[in-house]
DNA sequence: CATGAATGAGTATTCATTCAT
DNA sequence: AATGAATGAATACTCATTCAT
């Protein structure tokens, strides 16, 4: 057989995964202060020093953390088949992935806004945040443009803008005090009849 | 900036004013981690032990500069005569106003972007956050109330959802790469294209 | 009228007095670690600037506080009249005098048992407590000295060392587990019957 | 003093115990009051953060040597064969003790002293010294017990009231000026004229 | 790979004391 | 006499990081 007897060898890869893990959960639950060496090792069950055998410093880990934010979004983007949607079609999914993503996997988008602030002053964070943000911009900004290309949007419709809108739109309809399902589809909604052409 | 031996001074008051000044400043600078008491002190020109002397203890601080920030939103509201203005043009004036504090005061959206980010987990900071949040969203639906009524927004507008958006769409115009004047205005041109009755 | 209309103008003296009981109390309260000069003026009603406008350090108060200790100790000594007692009936005056002031000044007791231990290494509290202690023992001795002679107590008893014995158990007396003016009745009679002549 | 670079890693244990040895010291030479985390660290030739690796905090740190006095006094009194001695003989094995103590380790006799005085106000070390203390006065309280049965004490001799006066006359020894081994065997030889039986 | 022990540089907070008013 | 404001020096404790094993 060549499955590997000894289950504790772990490759230094998963285990990088393994602690990017609970770092995002660390920070989900206390913040980018609050974030302790020694916490982390302890929710991954090592030593301080393992932890810096596996990563240098605390600066390499949260750009770590930065990329693997940036790598699950993008899969979970690339992971919906979009091809044959309509705009309003695609713009829903983009409402409905954004809804299980905060129901299901919170932590995500709270460390998403933690280190959006955090990429403010770091430049490895920037480095890594800039372009997820950049993507989903340019997902959002290009629904819109098929869109207003096939009458189903507006024809004023300013791709940027509006794509910073719905995106901003969408992020505070989170921050709304007490968010629910519904709370967060009233404002998806609005954000359709926001920019749908109304003479259709 | 710092002040001279025979100012040093002064009565409480001020003395807490002037130091939550500074704790926004730095705040600003280096955001809430980052943060230490002794570079506080340093600014204000006193001793550490003198900014104890006025503020018990970092917690206490935070509060308080919360607190200015809630104080500072609501006076400059406040400030603006808004009685005999159409709902777009108040609605105009909630823009230029956001647009000069950004650039005028970009400290106070900074800070508060920190802090709306500490409130999950401080709820000092959240008692101070919420009503000023929920002041801006309130005084934001007011307006969109008005415009739906008198015709000259969307009839279909759900005033609360679109108040979200239009807020989180402020904020994320802020947040594009390099934000300009310009940038910004393209954003506010689309929220208002967003909000206004097609038919009118 | 002579009266002083200003209650307000306290001389020093009487202000000295009143800070020495300030922390004669506080010392039971807290002990010697825990003495803060600012709880001091707190109890007293007056500001720390004041407190040391009238105690020109925190040594000079310690010192303050022994000396106030001595000169109570010795007052209530003399104020007791002994001359027409016998030996025995001293020697229960003594007793009855320590159990007095063990229920009715406990501060007392405890400050003079933390001033013990601080006299070892602070020469000025041992300037004002070793007077104290050698005044107390002193008058104990005189009294088994006067009882040995007129024989109602032990012929072959030592003076000084029995009056060693005696403070010793009084002190001992008190630091039973949950004192008792049963279980300090228990141990002087006990004394008594240490240093009585058996065939009296 | 210093520990030798080389000797520096030690295993726990033994590192606790030698900080409890250096705190007893630092107590015996500066009280309680005046016992710095730093010289701590500094008389075992430790770091600072090293010291608070090995033990948790200040309080934690005094708990420890509470319970190191109370095991060495345990020790030291099991240490000992009584059991064919008279009740005479084992008193003076106890005055032996002390005296013994009192001049090869004064430093447990003052530390005693001043966690007697700190027990107070402190559980922690008060649930260490309570019940060496109870151990004391019981095993004291033995001795004379059995002298009284057997003759060689006296007969209306109070058990529980004179082994308090045993021990707080001993522990009054020590506190005359200038103790010498002559001035505590007088007190000592008193304590036995106080017990022994007139009449034997 | 893993870890117990160690550490330098900080971090908020405290405290006795001073001084201008 | 009294006080609000100020301060230097300390104090316990923390944290990321290192190193010998």
């Amino acid at each position: 057989m060549t499955a590997p007897a000894d289950l504790a060898r772990r490759d230094t890869d998963s285990r990088r995964t393994e602690i990017a893990g609970a770092v995002r959960a660390l920070i989900a639950e206390r913040g980018f202060e609050g974030l302790r060496m020694r916490d982390i090792a302890d929710r991954v069950g090592i030593n301080i020093a393992t932890l810096h055998y596996h990563i240098p410093s605390k600066e390499a880990l949260i750009t770590l953390v930065a990329q693997s934010l940036r790598d699950d979004f993008i899969a979970q983007h690339r992971a919906q088949p979009r091809e044959n949607l309509s705009p309003l079609e695609q713009l829903r999914l983009e409402f409905s992935d954004f809804r299980d993503t905060f129901f299901n996997n919170p932590e995500r988008l709270l460390v998403m806004g933690e280190m959006q602030e955090r990429a403010r002053r770091d430049p490895a964070v920037a480095a890594a945040m800039t372009p997820m943000r950049g993507y989903w911009h340019q997902q959002v900004r290009a629904i819109l443009e098929a869109g207003r290309a096939d009458g189903s949007f507006r024809a004023d419709l300013e791709p940027a803008a509006a794509a910073a809108i719905v995106i901003g739109g969408m992020v505070a309809a989170t921050k709304q005090p007490n968010p629910s399902a519904e709370s967060l589809d009233r404002v998806f909604a609005e954000i359709e009849r926001c920019v749908r052409n109304p003479s259709s």
